[in-house]
RNA sequence: GCCCCGUUCGUCUAGCGGCCUAGGACGCCACCCUCUCAAGGUGGUAGCACGGGUUCAAAUCCCGUACGGGGUACCA
């Protein structure tokens, strides 16, 4: 399906980082316009003047196109349409249909005057009696009274104009067919359709989303939720599981495959099939869905992802990250994390020069093992002098469970790597040397004889 | 308070009047595999908020109730 003459657009404020819910946006945004052959712009929302940093808004592109979502137009910056809008509002004002405010004791003051003043806001005046009424993409027809809308400032006394005189103004200009936002924003659909009218433009299909949520299903809120797509990106999450969750968030195809690459999203998604219910964002199903796409990563492009998670770590230094080594054991790792940032716990045992046992071990696998001192004591001595290759390490430490009559990985295992779990051990033993090994599991009997 | 929106397993969803004894996925549980932890495989658990209509037939359409959410700023 091609039809450029759609457009589409996101438009995000410059708060300085990309919110969970706002790339949300962008990305049905952005499915949308590659799904119908449309234009996807994107705006920044900076009309609040104080607060325009580029620097700070440099990192939503950044977290964008992390994510792939790329525009194809923009990013046009409304702060720059300044001239326009305070003529559409000067207008407004001349004609009547907008006046001057002051705000006193509280309260907002009529000023008389048909001319924008310094440091004097304009009012919206609303029409009475009258209904708006649109017909949203997701919920169909949604209607309003203007009796129930207060007149809203469209200009602030500091010479901004506000979100939906902007919004309004801009969307008409850029010639926007369809708004597709956050539900948040629906109680403000009749505001901008108001002054779409006053403008002689015709208003954008809307499509409001259902809202991302908490566990309290409370919209996602910065403050108290893990909302940063860049806390996301530092923790080892893949864009393309990021993005392929995002999109089950609201909307799920037909077919019920759900792990799928973007461009089969993209032909499958559709603006009307959106849900119309609020979405809990599920870390848990996030998880799952980045588990499977490191799972899925060729070795090569696992270690060089995850090489700087390894090299970052502040137990070694940088250096003592031994790539081949990460190669060889990557296939066992891939299958063992949800997230890149837990690459290292996995390795981490062949990097350090001596390891800490966990208590947890400690306990579980070698003082309540049967006979682990005398596991430990028989593979120590076996490993002096067996052939040092991992499937003779593995049958050695076999034999010498076997002659007790009881299990002897685990104690071995703890002793080496610290830990209860791990990647199969026998490989990457051999790379750890014969000398460290036997260190390690005499260590390991010293601490369980003294813990006796 | 007022306005608006919403309600399918615990969670994300499929379903757009008969194919539904409501499908898939995450989670959880069990089993298989396995001298580790996982991964993988198999099976299981659990849902149409409630009450009225409309219809031969309703998860699907209408009305109401309950509950939830969003908005009500010189923030967006």
């Amino acid at each position: 399906m091609t039809n450029p003459d759609i457009r589409c657009r996101f438009a995000p404020s410059p708060t300085g980082y990309l919110h969970v819910g706002s790339a949300r946006t962008a990305l049905f945004n952005w499915l949308f316009a590659r799904s119908v052959g449309g234009t996807f712009v994107l705006r920044i929302e900076d009309t609040d003047g104080d607060r325009n940093r580029p620097e700070l808004i440099d990192v939503i592109f950044d977290e964008l196109r992390w994510l792939g979502i790329d525009w194809d137009e923009g990013p046009s910056f409304q702060s720059e349409s300044r001239d326009r809008h305070r003529q559409v509002v000067s207008d407004l004002l001349a004609s009547g249909n907008a006046y001057l405010s002051e705000r006193v004791d509280e309260q907002n003051t009529v000023v008389d005057g048909a001319e924008l003043v310094d440091g004097l806001a304009v009012r919206y005046r609303v029409p009475s009696d009258r209904q708006v009424v649109f017909t949203d993409a997701v919920r169909g027809d949604v209607s309003f009274e203007t009796n129930d809308l207060e007149d809203f400032v469209i200009w602030r006394s500091n010479g901004t104009p506000t979100f939906l005189l902007a919004n309004a103004v801009d969307d008409a200009d850029m010639g926007i067919t369809h708004a597709i936002r956050g539900e948040d924003l629906l109680s403000t659909t009749p505001k901008v359709q108001l002054l779409m009218e006053e403008i002689g433009a015709t208003p954008p299909i809307y499509a409001h989303l259902p809202l991302l949520v908490n566990e309290q299903r409370k919209k996602l809120s910065k403050r108290r939720d893990d909302v940063s797509i860049a806390d996301y990106r530092t923790r080892g999450y893949l864009p393309e599981a990021m993005v392929n969750y995002l999109a089950l968030l609201g909307w799920g195809p037909d077919d019920d495959i759900e792990i799928r690459p973007v461009t089969e999203i993209i032909d499958k998604f559709d603006l009307g099939r959106v849900n119309k219910a609020a979405a809990f964002f599920d870390l848990k199903k996030l998880d799952h869905f980045n588990s499977t796409y490191i799972q899925n990563l060729a070795t090569s492009d696992f270690v060089e992802q995850a090489v700087p998670y390894l090299r970052s770590d502040e137990r070694w230094a940088p250096d003592a990250v031994d790539v081949a080594l990460v190669t060889e054991f990557a296939g066992d790792v891939q299958q063992r994390v949800a997230t890149l940032s837990e690459v290292p716990q996995w390795y981490d045992w062949l990097f350090l020069d001596t390891i800490e046992i966990e208590e947890k071990a400690m306990n579980k696998g070698l003082r309540k093992a049967k006979q682990a001192d005398e596991v430990l004591d028989g593979v120590v001595a076996a490993f002096a002098d067996c052939v040092w290759e991992e499937d003779v390490l593995n049958e050695t430490v076999r034999a010498v469970g076997d002659t007790l009559g009881v299990k002897s990985a685990v104690p071995v295992r703890v002793a080496v790597t610290g830990k209860m779990g791990g990647i199969p051990l026998y490989g990457p033993l051999v790379r750890l040397g014969r000398e460290k090994t036997i260190e390690r599991l005499r260590n390991a009997r010293g601490q369980l004889e003294r813990s006796e």
